[in-house]
RNA sequence: GCCAGGGUGGGGUAGUUGGUUAUCCUAGGGGACUGUGGAUCCCCCGACCCGGGUUCGAGUCUCGGCCCUGGCCCCA
């Protein structure tokens, strides 16, 4: 038996129905806060991806070669697609411009709790917009949207800017490695890498900034610098907009291109992968031959944000069935269009078996039975059973489909 | 790429020191039953992840691979 590629998932009915509910609840937020849906290619130039995550990221991706010998990458991320057509027709657009998309995205990892190699993200992009209340407002749109979504998470805050201020001394080298070291939270092996390279006097000053968690610790230990009336009015505007959060100096990893904000989302109920979200201000435009924009944005890990739901039992419309004899079929079929039009889900039974039998199946599935056989059709009626109680009546259609709509589903 | 634990019908399971036709539940299909139900009864369908080895004989032991689950690494 052929198997499905590693990493990737079949969704049934049942689970279908509970992500798009889900998405479109993320998108109908999206929208009232004045961001539109774009949709860019499943693959791209692989330069695309490695202009802005390095050559490294080659072995993380799905790569290929096409006919024509074009090297080209299912896309890893949807940031980089969204600011390369960002460029490409964004000259003309009123700024600043607010985009978000849904997209399914493909990376070639080792697959663990919430980490799919097919795997779907919800993102925003606020492109051309340089201002604390910019950065504000997408942590309260993430904030607003991971909240809709019904999970436990808590937002963690930070400013690349602190660190900045620590390491300017150090070589690039040095930086990254002290960066990796904070971001475990590997205080002992920050340690002893910092005494090891004569920068033992830093220690001190990093421990303390990366357990700071309020805004004037930070500042006392970093002094002031040129961002610091920005920063300041960041944090304020969360403050009074009453968003929970964490300021959390030491996040660090990855990403050399934020430029300055950086945020990131945990939940509760999920493993090793816990990060349902991330983002931060960043400059990406001119990478790809634009004009140099500055930017902010964030991603949800839509497949982590479902795990972390966890079961929740989905809402089920009413669902009649027809049952039916082979000389009332076109009353039948009439009476199906009838309910559907009137938007009710309407399954025809298929079988053409005795109508004892396909009652015996409608019951199984459905919550309202009707029958229409000879009787029915003479009479330009049909017999509505309610599957629960049992009762029944032969009504007209429009009586029959305002008897179906007024009841609630069972199952 | 690394580590640990797993893999028996669609789902869930039993299978003793290696021994006949692999257990049970459930789901699905058909029938009893062509003007009224989910019950009941009967029938059917359907599995040892793949490959090599040991053995008279492998679901069971062994080696390799694949896949799953969790963790490490990475996380754009």
């Amino acid at each position: 038996m052929l198997q499905r590629p590693r990493g990737t998932r079949d969704f049934l009915p049942d689970e279908m129905e509970q992500r798009r509910e889900v998405e479109n609840t993320l998108r109908k937020i999206a929208r009232t806060w004045g961001y539109r849906e774009v949709c860019t290619p499943h693959f791209e130039e692989l330069e695309l991806f490695t202009l802005r995550s390095g050559q490294g990221i080659i072995e993380e991706m799905y790569v290929f070669e096409d006919k024509g010998g074009r090297k080209l990458a299912l896309r890893p991320e949807v940031t980089a697609p969204v600011l390369r057509m960002y460029v490409n027709v964004g000259k003309t657009l009123q700024k600043p411009v607010r985009w978000f998309y849904f997209a399914d995205c493909f990376r070639y990892e080792r697959p663990q709790k919430g980490r799919f190699r097919q795997f779907w993200q919800f993102g925003v992009e606020l492109i051309g917009a340089d201002s604390p209340l910019a950065e504000a407002e997408v942590i309260m749109l993430a904030h607003r949207l991971l909240s809709a979504t019904g999970i436990g998470f808590a937002i963690h805050v930070g400013h690349l800017g602190f660190m900045k201020a620590l390491l300017q001394d150090l070589s690039p080298e040095d930086q990254k490695k002290v960066r990796v070291f904070l971001d475990k939270k590997n205080l002992e092996g920050l340690l002893s890498y910092l005494s090891s390279h004569g920068l033992s006097g830093l220690g001190e000053k990093l421990i303390a900034l990366v357990s700071s968690r309020t805004i004037d610790e930070v500042f006392s230990i970093t002094g002031d610098m040129p961002e610091s009336g920005r920063i300041r009015e960041l944090f304020a505007l969360l403050d009074q907009a009453k968003i929970p959060y964490t300021l959390d100096p030491g996040i660090a990893r990855g990403l050399d291109y934020y430029t300055g904000m950086v945020f990131e989302v945990f939940a509760e109920n999920l493993g090793a992968e816990n990060q349902v979200a991330g983002g931060g201000a960043y400059r990406l435009a001119h990478l790809f031959g634009g004009e140099d924009s500055p930017s902010c944005g964030f991603a949800i890990g839509f497949d982590r944000v479902m795990v972390a739901r966890g079961e929740i039992p989905c809402r089920k419309e009413t669902k009649v069935g027809v049952a039916h004899t082979p000389d009332a079929r076109k009353w039948a079929i009439t009476v199906a269009k009838a309910f559907r039009d009137a938007g009710i889900l309407t399954e025809m039974d298929l079988s053409g078996k005795g109508l004892g039998q396909q009652l015996a199946h409608i019951s199984r599935t459905a919550d309202y039975a009707l029958i229409v056989a000879r009787r029915e059709e003479e009479n330009s009626v049909v017999t509505v059973k309610d599957l629960r109680t049992g009762n029944q009546k032969e009504l007209p259609l429009p009586l029959a489909i305002a008897e179906v709509s007024g009841g609630d589903a069972c199952r």
